[in-house]
DNA sequence: GTCTATAACCTGATAGAC
DNA sequence: GTCTATCAGGTTATAGAC
């Protein structure tokens, strides 16, 4: 709510370029990302990217780092808490997920997507053994020893954040709008405990 | 099973550059994809490709629609069979679309990633409302009227494709090796049914 | 710190010989 | 149909004036 979008007036130059990079980034990714409409976006001269961040390459690597951060950074804690329960991780895990992809729906798909198509650059910075082997796997493992823990890992952060990478899908087709999506995405935050509970106990 | 790659012997050149383009646009997407890497890859001069397809973008066009085909066909018939209970749909559509994920395992994250950077370039190539408004879809909604059925049609798309999303992100963290990720997708060609049953029946 | 001008390189596409 | 050579335009990055 409140403000849309931050007003861009008295921030440095620097601070300026970062933003803008964000978003060029972001929506167009790395590869069809030209430094000159970074520099555009951000109401600078060209030669001050060079300036601040030396490369084109160097700038997408810093804005990259906090993607990833943002996005793996939201996950571990939660998986990782030893005071929850196995049903609270769940519910914390999809509420406050479902939560920070409302405000960064572009979020997961950028990541795979730029992740994919140059895996080696960001492989040591993905801190994927912090979710694999969570507290969250070892009390799965538990609750189901006939199951292997991953899926049901899986079928958490599936439920959560599938929606989100299909949306520009959904949109390209005209199928739901914006107000439309943000409405099912809050109904799956109570929705996705039901289920998983219900898949738990499954036979 | 058998030959891993065809042999690329004696096929017509146009053939040829269709392959590998396929291959190429696959692997690095379309902004970072030259015509040179693909004429490369293909074994053939540059000028050949322009000769056969005119231009970078209608080659492309001509690979991604394809692989649409390839994405949405296998998804809509099952959906809509008239002959089959929810039940069924539901093994069935979980079961082909895993097989079909298994031999194409990049081909999820490639069109979410080219459709998200370039949208209107195919949205009206998304056959989405024959999804949106399948057999599948009235089913669901008679078995659970208190529930928007598009949240079951998500969860069983989420389950089925989503672990092939995510496939880079463990590949490059080193976590599943290539044999134990295709065991793990064999495994939940018999575990989607039954959790997906066990979420229709939860209160 | 910020700008203009330009260097150095790369990319898609075509002309023209065979 | 296939190749070599090349053009025209675009892209990152920097040099140098202010």
């Amino acid at each position: 709510m409140a403000k849309k979008k931050v007003e861009e007036a008295d921030f440095s130059t620097e601070e300026k370029i970062k933003d803008a990079a964000q978003r060029v980034f972001m929506k167009k990714g790395y590869a069809a990302t030209r430094t000159r409409d970074i520099a555009e976006e951000a109401g600078i001269n060209l030669a001050l990217l060079n300036y601040y961040f030396r490369s084109k390459e160097k700038l997408f690597e810093l804005i990259m780092f906090e993607k990833l951060e943002k996005f793996f950074g939201a996950v571990a804690p939660v998986l990782n808490n030893a005071e929850t329960s196995l049903e609270q991780k769940i519910t914390l895990f999809s509420n406050n997920y479902i939560d920070l992809l409302i405000e960064n729906p572009e979020l997961p798909l950028f990541i795979l997507s730029e992740v994919r198509y140059n895996p080696d650059r960001f492989a040591h910075k993905l801190p994927v053994s912090r979710i694999v082997e969570s507290l969250f796997i070892k009390q799965l493992q538990e609750r189901r020893p006939d199951v292997n823990s991953i899926h049901f890992l899986m079928n958490v952060l599936a439920m959560s954040v599938f929606p989100f990478i299909m949306k520009p899908i959904f949109h390209a087709a005209g199928i739901m709008n914006e107000k439309a999506f943000i409405g099912r995405m809050t109904e799956r935050k109570t929705l996705i405990p039901k289920w998983v509970n219900a898949m738990l106990k499954a036979k």
